[in-house]
DNA sequence: CCTTACATGTAACAAGTTACATGATTAG
DNA sequence: CTAATCATGTAACTTGTTACATGTAAGG
């Protein structure tokens, strides 16, 4: 249901084709979500067939047709449903933990080099958070509460990612 | 392949069966990996079909078979070959995060509970390690290497948790 | 010449969930 | 009587990944 509702939700806004959302995940909701084409393309045929979206098809010269989705009624009732009911709570699978249970097998230069590069990449995710957020919410304050709602997701990536990193550094200068 | 991985490790640890193994899970793996019977029973059969793993089928009287699996050399060279290559990051996909890209259509009472309730459930989630810390790393550091590898992926996880919850409250009480 | 952007899809597979099914034993 | 423990599975479905497939136009 998760696609589902960040379908809707990113067509709310505004409608558009599957390659358009593509775009605007990467643009704006990559630390929010991620899905490949092969997905959207599939799910918005599957909503369009379930009467949640409509689907005007744009002819254009030399290129393939848009197929720009828009939401419907039911649509927007679908959403309006899936806010108001929380969240289950989903399954704990952290398959990197799992090396840690069979640290004995686990080469100590593999483990250095993973737990290394995780480090960097994790690095790397701070500078990009904190690029976005000197572009969209660099005075949050001013923001309505609406505009400052995804900078609270931000946030909360940013200090998820510093325990993250913090716990690495202190794995990997125990085993000096 | 991660579900496999865990298998692996778990199966080398001591053979066992699939009910085995999801008490396993409960007990001591349950922050880590989570996984239902019928997942458990279907790879396992695989593995098997795959050589990682053989089979002794232990009868006993009045109940169904004991199906006892035990490691190949095979398998332990698959667990060799996992443990030593690095894990591909996973996708960010976090539904929760989403309904703050759809601040105005999510009604404050119904954000407010669900915000309430899983600050709940992590608190009880930190209750549920503490426990867990306190039986089994009451002196970490009189453990061995080995024995301080799973007491890091309990410290991590009630660190998330706990980064977690205090952004909670910060999202409440802006919302006050 | 090569890559990126534009724009869509099919097919096969892997992973995970939900529902259904069986059947004895033990503890409350 | 009810629920939990022991112990296994099948079947249908959803979700996500990987590989394959097509074709133009613009920019370096």
């Amino acid at each position: 249901m998760s696609l589902r509702a960040i379908l809707l939700i990113t067509l709310q806004q505004e409608p558009g084709t599957g390659y358009d959302i593509l775009q605007r995940f990467k643009a704006g909701l990559a630390h929010v979500w991620q899905a490949s084409h092969q997905q959207l393309y599939r799910e918005l045929d599957r909503m369009r067939g379930d009467g949640l979206l409509t689907c005007e098809t744009v002819p254009q010269a030399e290129r393939p047709d848009r197929k720009v989705y828009h939401l419907t009624a039911a649509g927007g009732e679908a959403l309006d449903t899936w806010l108001a009911e929380p969240l289950a709570a989903g399954p704990v699978r952290e398959p990197l933990f799992a090396k840690f249970f069979a640290w004995e097998r686990w080469p100590a230069d593999a483990r250095r080099r993973e737990l290394g590069d995780l480090h960097e990449q994790l690095t790397q995710r701070l500078a990009t958070y904190a690029a976005i957020e000197e572009e969209w919410f660099a005075a949050p304050e001013r923001l309505t509460p609406a505009q400052r709602a995804p900078w609270h997701t931000l946030r909360l990536g940013q200090r998820l990612t510093q325990t993250w990193r913090e716990w690495i550094e202190e794995v990997l200068e125990e085993g000096e």
